[in-house]
DNA sequence: ACTATGTTTCTAGAATTATCGAAATAATAA
DNA sequence: TTATTATTTCGATAATTCTAGAAACATAGT
């Protein structure tokens, strides 16, 4: 993963009402959420919504599936964790080396 | 870590400029770099350098430490550790669904 | 004191992001 | 068709963040 890649998506889930979102969709795991139903628990406008949905979206984060009316949301559980991995491996890899060398 | 934090840190290193401190902060170790190391490697005027090193200070994810005439920037290991476990966290969550202390 | 080097503070403009009401669209049912 | 529920798009404003030049400050050497 390229540092500007993971730098957006830090970015992304960095603010707090789409790390909220996250954090429900992880939960709901890989039969994700209706955006109503995340509308419900953050208590937020729907523009408002939508517009950090769309960011989640563009950047990879989740898809969404129609289901009838409804819109669900799902995590793209391989994404975030290729983020986790590129954060382990760039960010904390060297921390062992670096306590040795100290 | 509440979530208002990780998602403080998380924007902070989610700045391209910022991910790249951190990343040269985190292969220099515990002895660090001082600060116009960093200018020399990202190419940066030095009033943006300490325009990002401020945030990333501000937030907990580095120290500096002055030598002589010239400041040293340290990784905070421990807080990047507490964050990427945080992000572990929730991308391996089976998370029981009752600690939602949103 | 003066000079040189390293770094920050001040300041301001540009760019990006967040918020949300109102109107529009999508899907389905009566 | 009309209605209803679900969600998005539009448009405008507010708030935050980024960038960087100029000036100031910090430290050490002469």
């Amino acid at each position: 993963m390229k540092l500007d890649t993971a730098a957006n998506l830090l970015a992304k889930i960095g603010n707090p009402t789409r790390l909220k979102i996250v954090r429900l969709l992880v939960r709901a795991g890989d039969e994700g959420l209706p955006v109503g139903m995340i509308q419900k628990k953050l208590e937020i406008p729907g523009s408002t919504l939508t517009h950090h949905i769309g960011h989640l979206k563009s950047a990879g984060v989740i898809r969404q599936d129609r289901h009838q009316a409804t819109l669900i949301c799902k995590m793209e559980f391989d994404l975030l964790r290729e983020l986790v991995d590129y954060l382990t491996a760039e960010c904390c890899a060297d921390v062992a080396a670096a306590d040795d060398a100290a």
